[in-house]
DNA sequence: ATAAAAACTTAGATGCGTCTAATAATATAT
DNA sequence: ATATATTATTAGACGCATCTAAGTTTTTAT
């Protein structure tokens, strides 16, 4: 689950959510009635102001869920997700701060996703995928493209995760692969695993 | 919430649910459809086997919970239990079995009432309230027949929490209340709440 | 034993979320 | 441009949980 463009069809929703159109339509009427939608027949939808500040909350308990789940109960990160699709509907500010404190307050989530404030707001931070980066740079990852488990489970067996540093060896012109130095290891990913892996520049040595 | 007796009246389920009689009634039919309840018209109702051990699974996650949010992410005994009633209906045996792990396996929760075990069974030990005990007995704290937050809060002041230690110096004849000796200061507990904490005679020294 | 009160059940209404079928608007292909 | 396919809306049906109103059974009081 996840509609990250700012506006979504009618037909979309229904799809994502296993519903018959109809049921979204009279949603979205009841959305648009609480003004966390805006809605025109016909015309493509999106999130007020409101709506999305309502979303960003959810999406904090949800991340910050992950997080704990990690960070505290030692799960992995493939795990985590469909545990926190339940927990993020929990209703109960101070379960959801005292995690908040536990964690010392992170910014990000497990596969590197930001945590929207307490105000709901998600600090949307550039984001520059493998691809981009040329060879000779040395690269840290902080976050992905995906999360499903399929891809998280593939980078278990790469060994690669969140603040994990890479060289680039070599960009292959022809598919777009790169080979990386891992550690020790050499590496070799393909172009739509690069696209999926959000890097920055290596600040140290 | 919490009818521990054997058999109830579609009455007080209605008054504890909120909940108007019709309602109930169409529920204990369905729950009698499904083998959890018997139920027979205008007879008092109550659980079968099956449903016995519905409900202790519930009870088993609500009791983990609570002892997880206590010893993990420290909160007060006062504070867990609503945030236990949401928690209980999560569906992921994995989350539950790693919070079981992390707490060694609990056989009580934080209020001294038994954690069912997997199967939804619940060992049911006998309990003695402090007020049937004598003067000059030492005794622990083991359980409480109440765990509204009132009543904790109440416990807190006055420093009594499970396993604390009470030398019975004196009871009462008229009202039933006790005098006792908490460390090295004394202590007066009315009869009412002397009733609804369980004790057993200190093993120690 | 009889009457009155309380508890319980049944029948039918209402609200809500979902669906199907029919219709309308918009997008795509020829 | 016109026809066709796709997407969306509306109307009305259905299932489900709840309720009110009316009638029945059981309990309590006299
Ligand atoms: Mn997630
Ligand atoms: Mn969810
Ligand atoms: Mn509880
Ligand atoms: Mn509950």
């Amino acid at each position: 689950m996840s509609i990250d463009k700012e506006n979504v069809s009618i037909n979309e929703l229904a799809q994502k959510l296993g519903l018959k159109m109809p049921t979204v339509t009279s949603m979205m009427q009841k959305l648009a009635a609480d003004r966390l939608v805006k809605y025109e027949k016909y015309k493509p939808i999106h999130l007020t102001e409101k709506g999305k500040k309502e979303a960003g909350l959810i999406i904090r308990k949800h991340r910050l869920t992950e997080m704990f789940l990690v960070e505290v109960m030692k799960f992995g990160w493939e795990e985590v997700h469909d545990i926190a699709e339940q927990i993020e509907h929990i209703n109960s500010p101070v379960f959801f701060k005292k995690m908040d404190e536990m964690l010392g307050f992170p910014e990000h989530d497990p596969h590197g996703s930001p945590i929207p404030d307490r105000a709901g707001n998600i600090k949307q931070a550039v984001r520059h995928p493998l691809c981009d980066f040329n060879s000779g740079e040395s690269v840290v990852i902080t976050g992905l493209a995906r999360s499903e488990d399929d891809f998280l489970k593939f980078l278990n067996r790469k060994n690669i995760g969140l603040g994990t540093v890479l060289n680039i060896l070599e960009k292959e012109e022809y598919d777009g692969s790169m080979k990386l130095k891992h550690g020790k290891k050499e590496l070799l990913l393909s172009r739509p695993v690069c696209e999926e892996l959000f890097a920055e520049i290596a600040s140290g040595t």
